[in-house]
DNA sequence: TTGTAAAGTTAAGCATACTTAAACTTGAAT
DNA sequence: ATTCAAGTTTAAGTATGCTTAACTTTACAA
C-alpha cells in the first residue's frame, strides 16, 4: 500500500528495467518521474527500507520480488481500465492512457476484478501490452521487432505502439495506424534514421524516436 | 484544483451546511473528517486564503461561492461514479460508495462528462441523490421527510437513504429494503426513539439513528 | 458578574515528497 | 597514476497534512 509518488516510482523501476539491463540509475528515473535527481536517490532509500527495490549507492536500483509484484500489479490496475474506458464510453486509444494514469492508484482489487471479468478477462490493452492476469501471470506477446529493426521491401503488422505522448497517439489515429495496420517499408533515411513506409496506400515517415515504439511483427505471405 | 484532503475538506463543509444552519464548527469537521480539531483549524486558514472557506476565529466554517462551485463538481462525480459503476458493472448499491469516494478525485471533467453522457445525463444516483448537472444546477428532490418524522398507520415510499454506512446499506439490501420500497409505519417505540415498520408483509425496526438517514415520501391512495 | 468547562486555536513536532546547492564517487582520458 | 567531468549523493530547506500538548475564547450556570 505505498502512496501514489511510491507506485509511480515502482512503475517506472519495472518499466526501465524491461528495456536495459536488470538496474536502472537514478537519474534515469529521475527524468522519467521529472523530479530531480536528488528527490530520487532520497526515495530510494526509503523504498529500499520497505523492501520494494534493492539499492546500492552508485549502483542503480532494481526491484525485488515483492516491488516487482506491486509493479505488476498496478500495470494491471492501468491496461485493464484503459481497456474499459474504450469497452464502456468508447473513448479513443488516444485517450485512455493519461485517465489511467491516475485511477490506477485509486482502485481496489474488488473493482479491478469486476472491470477484468466485465472484459471477459482479456490479455492485451488497446495499444498491443500484455495485460497481468489476476495471478501475476503476463501473456506472451506474439515475436515483435521495433520499426527500426525492419527490413526494406517486406510487410509487416503493427502489433503495439507506445501510448505515453497522446501527441504522438493522436498523429497515429490522423493517419490511420492502428493495431494490426498493414504496413511496407519503403526506405531508411540514412541523413536521420528516419523510417519511410506505406499506410492504406500514403506515404508516411516516422523519425527514429517514434519509429523505436512502434512494434510489429512480419506478415506471412 | 485542490489537493484530495482539501477535496474532502470541502466537501465535508458543503455536506454539514445543509443539514444545519449556514456554517460549521470545526470540531464537527474534525469527526466528520477523522481528523482533531487542531488539523481542522489549520486547513481552514489554507482553504480561506485560497478563497474556498469563509472562516472566522471561533465562528465556524463556510464556503464561499468558489468553494461551493468546487465542492457540486466533486459531489457531481461521486454521484456519477455510484450510478456508472452499478450500471456498467452491476456493482450492488451498498458497494459504489467507498469506491465512488476514491475515484472522485481522479476524475477529469472529460472523463466525467462521458459517463454522463453514457448515462443519459441522470438526475438522480442510486441511493436518490440529486446528481448535480453539467451547468451546476442540482435537480430537485419531490418533497421528503426522514422515517423518524412520518406517521403512525400512514404508508410511504422510500425515497433515498444515505450511504455512508455499508454497514447499514448490507443490513438495507438483506432485508429487501431498496428505493421505491413501500412500507407502512408501525409504531415508535418510546424507549428508544426506534420505529417500527412492515414492509413485504415483514415487520423491521430502525434506531433513531438509522431513521433519520431513510428519507419517504408519502404513498398517495 | 464571575468561574469554569467545553470548544476552539496556536505552538511545536513529525513524515512525506519535493527543491537547490554543495560534496562526493566513478571511470575514462591523459 | 592523475585529473576532471559526469553522475550521484548528501545536506539543508520548503510545503503539506497531520499529531499532541498547551493555551485562549466562549458560553452559560451559579
Ligand atoms: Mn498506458
Ligand atoms: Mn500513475
Ligand atoms: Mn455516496
Ligand atoms: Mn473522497
Amino acid at each position: 500500500m505505498p502512496s501514489i509518488s511510491k507506485e509511480n516510482y515502482i512503475k517506472a523501476v519495472y518499466s526501465l528495467c524491461q528495456n536495459d539491463a536488470h538496474s536502472v540509475s537514478t537519474s534515469a528515473l529521475a527524468t522519467k518521474l521529472n523530479i530531480t535527481n536528488a528527490a530520487t536517490s532520497d526515495m530510494a532509500k526509503g523504498l529500499s527500507k520497505q523492501g520494494f527495490i534493492k539499492y546500492e549507492k552508485y549502483k542503480g536500483v532494481s526491484l525485488t520480488p515483492k516491488g516487482e509484484k506491486t509493479a505488476i500489479e498496478i500495470i494491471r490496475k492501468h491496461r485493464l481500465w484503459e481497456l474499459f474506458l474504450m469497452k464502456s464510453l468508447e473513448l479513443g486509444w488516444e485517450e485512455v492512457h493519461s485517465e489511467a494514469e491516475h485511477l490506477e492508484h485509486q482502485t481496489t482489487e474488488f473493482l479491478m476484478n469486476k472491470i477484468d471479468d466485465f472484459l471477459g478477462n482479456p490479455k492485451f490493452d488497446p495499444h498491443g501490452e500484455p495485460i497481468p492476469q489476476k495471478d501475476g501471470t503476463i501473456p506472451n506477446m506474439e515475436a515483435q521487432i521495433s520499426l527500426n529493426k525492419s527490413q526494406v521491401g517486406k510487410e509487416y503488422l503493427v502489433k503495439r505502439v507506445n501510448d505515453e505522448s497522446k501527441e504522438v497517439m493522436d498523429y497515429f489515429t490522423e493517419i490511420g495506424l492502428n493495431l494490426n495496420s498493414k504496413i511496407k517499408i519503403k526506405n531508411f533515411l540514412k541523413y536521420d534514421n528516419s523510417t519511410i513506409i506505406e499506410l492504406n496506400d500514403n506515404v508516411h515517415s516516422f523519425s527514429e524516436k517514434i519509429g523505436k515504439r512502434i512494434f510489429i511483427s512480419q506478415l506471412n505471405e
